[in-house]
DNA sequence: TTAAGTGCAAATCATTTGCATGGAT
DNA sequence: ATCCATGCAAATGATTTGCACTTAA
């Protein structure tokens, strides 16, 4: 296998996203260049507002968190990333260019299992003929539990 | 089509879910009763917790939010209601008597299909096959849109 | 320069909780 | 009589907002 610098990776796509935000009239800022490099270093992660702030500020202190609050919602409206909500507790976010891939969430052991796209392939056909309706491609969360729980 | 009686088949309705509140250790208060009616009378529409509050409010002015939500919680144990949070704003509730039926919501008109059970045979097969893991068979809702939607 | 971004603190919104009282069994 | 349920008010947790100050463009 290739070797992989995540580091040379992401800091390319952070640079890409800051692009996206200029040209939407928004400014690259240290603050953002930050939450951007959490969001694509644990891009496998599903993290909270609260985490993706402490992260930032492992490096830069007083990033407050109403600022990656605004950037989230910013980086929302530009198709980067999008915000899920399940049960009780914060949002996570996740990176909108994962964009193959779904969430189920075991509501009894609280496990994630990602699966592809393509599995969606067929209802997504039907629900298309049948009633003109077009399933949110980018992502989205089904709730259930494991077959075999051991939780109760 | 046969008459139908709104009001009788859901008071029918409300006293089987009292008989079970009950059989499971707890009591069947006139709060309760109100609560579960406005969910049975309005079982088609969504309602959030402040929705069902000021609904029950109307028969009885002094019942309070804090009430309603902690019986929403005991009817989400007990299987009859399904919490639903999609987007910014308060959750909303749905009776999970409506087992076979879903929902597509349309993130720009907002328009609301019900699709039957059935259509996700396959999925919750693959799913099931490959992933260990069981769609919640109850209720659920998937965000995206009207394939020709006349909003932006 | 100047409009957008930020930190901070306070506000808001949904939901939860503590506690003394009321009510169903 | 017992113990669950309730109203009320206060607490909590997540998110949003107002505002004076900073900074990227």
């Amino acid at each position: 296998m290739a070797p992989y610098d995540a580091g040379v990776e992401s800091t390319a796509r952070v640079d890409e996203v800051l692009a996206l935000v200029r040209s939407s009239g928004g400014r690259a800022t240290s603050a953002r260049r930050a939450i951007l490099q959490t969001l694509f270093e644990d891009s496998h992660e599903h993290p909270t507002a609260e985490q993706i702030t402490s992260s930032v500020q492992r490096d830069q202190p007083d990033v407050a968190e109403s600022t990656v609050y605004r950037f989230l919602d910013e980086l929302e409206k530009l198709g980067v990333v999008n915000p899920v909500r399940l049960g009780h507790g914060p949002a996570v976010y996740h990176l909108a260019e994962h964009t193959h891939h779904h969430h189920l969430v075991c509501g009894r052991c609280g496990r994630m299992v990602e699966v592809s796209d393509e599995i969606f392939d067929s209802l997504r056909r039907s629900l298309r003929r049948d009633h003109d309706f077009e399933i949110e491609p980018r992502h989205f969360t089904l709730a259930g539990h494991c077959t075999s729980c051991t939780d109760p």
